[in-house]
DNA sequence: TAAAAATACTCCATAGGTATTTTAT
DNA sequence: ATAAAATACCTATGGAGTATTTTTA
């Protein structure tokens, strides 16, 4: 068969655990403070944002001025992503069957107990 | 702070190349030939779909026969995940900028031009 | 000089492969 | 008897961490 090869950038293989620091850090304008927000060091996030500006082949955030600000482009990105996560999480909720369980209440920053709601398992 | 911590899947850390398979998988009703779509084996599709079984807790394909066959869940979870597809999709076509390049036309099997599509990087 | 971002370098967790077994036709 | 799916097991890769440098305020 004949195929020609297009220069293309497949959204199925988007690099995803990029956009959720994209997300973050474009809620932020800071790289830090999304970094706490997912659970991760501010260099992974550095790592993500960049992995998925060259993916994207575009840029998310001006570097000007050290810090992050998002660009125009980027905000419109944005703006699909947060739809993304959206559905995302509707779908999720609907097919997710709940089991209504005792809870526990502990006392913990709140850095911790988001990540904890991220990743429950690191209870014991 | 006290926090509640809840028996929650966190949408924003679905298992995203799962995904693929996943909608690979439920068009098919067949693993082999969605791993031929995705590039991966079969045995990688099998892992994958599975691993998003047990991130939502339902089951998203009957497999009394051993053909995988969809079920009711997992068809309305396959109508959002579309969706997440397209919007991401179109998302992406929106910020990427193509450069109109020369294109070489190739013979290929229809399955490695498949993956060349996604993976264009193989090329040297 | 303090604090965030970028980068260099490293490591190991895990995604995915091969080989094998199971199951259904 | 064949072919797909499930599973066991193993390996290599790249995601993410620490340490360091750079940069801005």
């Amino acid at each position: 068969m004949n195929t020609v090869l297009e220069d293309v950038t497949d959204a199925s293989i988007t690099p995803f655990a990029a956009l959720r620091s994209f997300e973050a850090a474009a809620r932020h304008n800071n790289f830090k403070l999304a970094a706490e927000d997912v659970c991760l060091s501010a260099s992974a996030v550095s790592h993500q944002v960049r992995s998925l500006e060259e993916y994207l082949g575009i840029q998310l955030f001006h570097r000007e001025k050290g810090k992050p600000i998002l660009t125009s482009t980027g905000a419109v990105y944005l703006e699909s992503i947060k739809e993304v996560f959206d559905i995302l999480e509707s779908a999720t909720n609907s097919v997710t069957k709940r089991s209504k369980r005792s809870s526990l209440t502990l006392n913990l920053l709140h850095s911790l107990a988001s990540c904890l709601g991220y990743f429950p398992y690191y209870l014991s």
